[in-house]
DNA sequence: TTGACAAGTGACCTTTCGTTCACTATAATC
DNA sequence: GATTATAGTGAACGAAAGGTCACTTGTCAA
């Protein structure tokens, strides 16, 4: 068919590996999936470690762009209602976005064997959010709206909740609304513990 | 050999389960660890399936033992000090514990695809440690040690963040010192938070 | 119209997988 | 001492895996 059938075997190896893993993936079913029989699939890649490999080319490209540069920051913001707001938009988004919970997905599945995926993990996982909120911190002390101290390891105490609760989404997705509620009552009672207002 | 075959050889699977997954994994290696032809180890189980499920009934039953039960939590400190080495303690021996350690690994990589894998991930990574400390929060509280809260919310912002330093320590073993040293940072920042004696 | 090339197919290859089975060695039981 | 059960072996099996290749089809440029 047309000449993006390259992305469609990445999304579709996406998706399997995010299930079942590298190992755990076949390439017949991979390519049935599009229509298509195996032995089309080497018209595009020479092998199945090869997709492997674009795909993780990909996961780390996509996050360089997305989160990687200073530009894509969060803006601060001018209340505590809005860092939950803002919190909890990014989080739905990151909830949401198939794409999003696939690459966690297969990022967890398969860091202990491939060095990359484990860069990437920890990325996503621990210091990418942490980093992200911390100048967002640093920000709101400035304009005190919360208590000075260490804004990265607010920033840590503040992120490394939730992104537990996001893994418990990609885990159980039928808990996802009330993993959601939780999210946002503990960016409240953060703000109640570390905000400078008392209105709360 | 011995009559102890049967748990070497599930040892064995949990080894190479938590490096490359169960898809990843093949009998004749598993059973070559061991000085064992794969056809052997059809004297113990039926199948590699099998296996598999009583590996996990293995971990559910240890899980059930050892933090199942109410006499299994941990007293309630009798100052903030204590709460520090005591949460030390219990990082250090759940970090090198190679069983607990393969154990958290082999549920990373099947949670998505294993149903019980799935419940016992989310007491491992969420709810155990969760439900370990309220309690004790509560406890601190009766005590006068910790600001009157919500002591599970409390727990929460407790443990969520030591736990996804656990989690660095099992992706990236080297950083097991830097890790253990932010989780004691953290244990204090988290005193001066919520503590009320004003020594800090 | 022809030539070239990219995309897709189906048959086939080799390897590896999980599994079975007839057999042997050993140790305990009667 | 004969029997029986248990643990381990090695050869073999069928299925499924990843991969190759000659061939067809469709598209576009010359």
């Amino acid at each position: 068919m047309a000449k993006d059938t390259k992305e469609r075997i990445l999304a579709a190896a996406l998706d399997m590996f995010s299930q079942n893993g590298y190992a755990g993936t076949n390439v017949r079913e991979l390519t049935a999936s599009l229509g298509l029989v195996k032995s089309s699939m080497y018209k595009h890649f020479e092998s199945k470690e090869e997709i492997w490999n674009r795909l993780l080319d990909e996961m780390i490209a996509y996050y360089g762009e997305r989160f990687g540069s200073p530009e894509h920051l969060p803006p601060v913001p001018d209340s505590a209602e809005a860092l939950v707001s803002m919190t909890m938009r990014m989080v739905d988004l990151t909830i949401h976005d198939e794409k999003i919970v696939k690459t966690r997905k297969v990022l967890t599945i398969e860091q202990f064997r491939d060095e990359r995926a484990r860069a990437l993990a920890t990325k996503h996982f621990l210091t990418g959010l942490r980093d992200m909120f911390t100048p967002v911190f640093a920000g709101m002390m400035e304009k005190g709206l919360l208590r000075r101290d260490d804004p990265a390891a607010l920033a840590f105490a503040y992120t490394a909740p939730i992104s537990a609760l996001i893994h418990l989404c990609d885990r159980e997705p039928e808990k996802t609304d009330a993993a959601m509620a939780q999210i946002e009552a503990f960016s409240r009672h953060f703000i109640k513990t570390y905000g400078v207002t008392d209105n709360g």
